[in-house]
DNA sequence: TTGAAAGCGCTAACAC
DNA sequence: GTGTTAGCGCTTTCAA
């Protein structure tokens, strides 16, 4: 009985197929120099063999690892499975990601390091180290953090950076979001709205801002004031502050839109805390459209982030860079889509257009 | 400019400690046979030096991979990412599982099988040769499926069974289902039911029928008849259906319980379309307790299935086989928790007992 | 177009 | 208690 289970190897497929080690490898790895002939033998072997590349080997031997690190930040992806609200961004994450990695022979890693103290180096160091990823994938607010970005690029990983357009290393991938507010805030303009409110997301994150632009965009083009920006930090808290000094303006919002779910739901429970009625007196527009904004009372009308799709892309051009060797690429975009639900309404009367 | 980068590995660690690769290994390994203050020193070098283990390369090396694998059901893990109705199984087997393996030097891989079709051997295979890893969780039905769990003890593989209590490889794990289903009724029987409906779980999970006879010793306990059982499939239809069979019962039910949240919400929106009024004409119970029925109108009360305690556990168990070599283990149980909410109330005066 | 040889970083077995 | 010697399965030279 042997030591360790003896497992079919590549040596084992070289030996049916009659040729050697290398040319199994080349087949395996779709590389040129082969015959047609050849390669089809050796596939036949393969199969009737039931081969199977093992990753570490493949590994150790070559240069790439056929591995993809999906990098989050731990704390907040613990919080969020914790508090079971629903939140399904880690697995939008790896649905667009894993299935994707799937087709190209790619593993995803879920990878949850602790950014928030000044360990992050050890910490990223130690995920990359034990790995030694390809590439990993980057959500804000780390896909804009110049610490981790230069860590990764000295140690040679492709870089996917979602949700960033700083410069720097790695490619950028947006979902579009200054275009999105734009087309949340003209749905509202052309239910009758004049009097359009706006929760900013925390201002260290680059796409908060492009939110307050395309918000500002749409009622610039329509003729109307922008005064109604609050604050926000995309926490249900921060929301409910936000939405609280919209409505106490002097001449309040018909309609809200929030820069993350949780806002939008705390702008939701103050209204009704209020007497105000949604989408009666109150339109509200979320940002995220994870689950929770569709069992709220009522369903909210949402921005829904492309997060697989995303992922997706991200997985693809990391690979990609595999073969070319990163060529400079240009940032890429996925457009959201305004999914339109019971919180959006004409406004009262009296505050028609 | 080296060809590849060259990180510090154990050589480096063992010349700066003036000691030999396998001193080395021994302490990364905690193994005995090393003098404390070697151990301290090499430690030491270790910490200066930066050293991170390549999983890839002690996997080669030796036996353990240090990698398991939670195979989920490839469609049914898709359609709940898609539908994003908050369904959060997976997101609990990652909180429970990732945080376990991290303690141990461990990576939890998501590995998504097709499992439908008659070529299920050749999928696993393929996952299993890829990544050899030391152990796989598996949910139901996989874990009662004996071609799954023949071929993985035939690699040698520790197995995890979630849910099975089926004689055969690897060691089960159960979330207590016959007590909480009885804890459940007893509760509804303090309530002041008498007329209390179950709806079951599909019947090739053992764990359907295990709830069944909770319900049906609470009932008995109370002297009660256990006349109201009804088949489900898990899925919303199965449910609408059940639920709709109990209460065209000539003596419907004030109660009923639901063996998954999908059943337990077509019960509810069923009785809401027939004007049936939840607490105060009937209460509902849910098994599972995932996001949708914390969000439901009422809101559920519930059997929250301890989903990361167990993978936990069984990600614990995993690994102590590594080093004990699989000694024979007696199944073990999470205790599931009743989760009262706003569904359960005393039943209608008339039906007081 | 193909093959042979030399590692990749680590651990297992065996010596000392 | 510690060091030495072989590999693990694959890819990368480089030679044929």
């Amino acid at each position: 009985m042997p030591r360790r289970r003896q497992a079919v190897t590549i040596k084992h497929v070289a030996a049916d197929a009659g040729v050697s080690l290398q040319t199994v490898s080349r087949v395996i790895n779709n590389e040129p120099n082969v015959r047609p002939e050849m390669a089809e033998r050796v596939r036949s072997s393969i199969n009737r063999l039931g081969y199977v590349p093992l990753i570490a080997a493949q590994r150790m031997g070559g240069s790439k690892s056929r591995l993809i690190l999906s990098l989050n930040d731990r704390d907040r992806t613990i919080a969020g499975w914790q508090n079971r609200e629903g939140t399904d961004w880690v697995d939008q994450m790896l649905l667009g990601g894993m299935l994707t990695c799937g087709r190209h022979g790619y593993r995803l890693i879920l990878e949850l390091v602790d950014t928030h103290s000044d360990h992050i180096e050890r910490e990223l160091l130690s995920a990359i180290g034990a790995l030694r990823p390809d590439g990993v994938i980057l959500t804000p607010p780390h896909s804009q953090d110049p610490a981790i970005l230069d860590l990764l690029e000295r140690q040679g990983i492709s870089i996917a950076r979602i949700g960033s357009l700083t410069p720097g290393p790695g490619f950028s991938l947006t979902m579009g979001d200054e275009d999105a507010a734009r087309r949340a805030t003209e749905h509202l303009i052309a239910l009758g709205h004049r009097r359009i409110g706006f929760i900013a997301g925390a201002s260290d994150y680059e796409l908060s801002g492009w939110r307050v632009t395309g918000w500002r965009a749409a009622l610039a083009d329509a003729g109307l004031a922008d005064d109604l920006l609050a604050p926000g930090q995309f926490d249900y808290e921060s929301g409910r502050a936000a939405a609280a000094a919209l409505l106490a303006a002097g001449d309040p919002p018909t309609a809200i839109i929030a820069s993350s779910d949780q806002m939008a739901i705390a702008t939701l429970e103050l209204a009704r805390e209020r007497g105000v009625s949604v989408p009666d007196d109150l339109s509200i527009i979320s940002f995220d459209d994870t689950p929770i904004v569709r069992f709220a009372q009522p369903p909210l009308t949402a921005v829904t982030q492309p997060i697989a799709a995303v992922a997706a892309l991200a997985v693809e051009r990391i690979i990609a860079e595999q073969a070319d060797g990163g060529q400079p690429a240009e940032p890429q975009s996925v457009a959201a889509e305004l999914t339109l639900r019971a919180s959006t309404a004409p406004p009262p009367e009296r505050n028609r257009g």
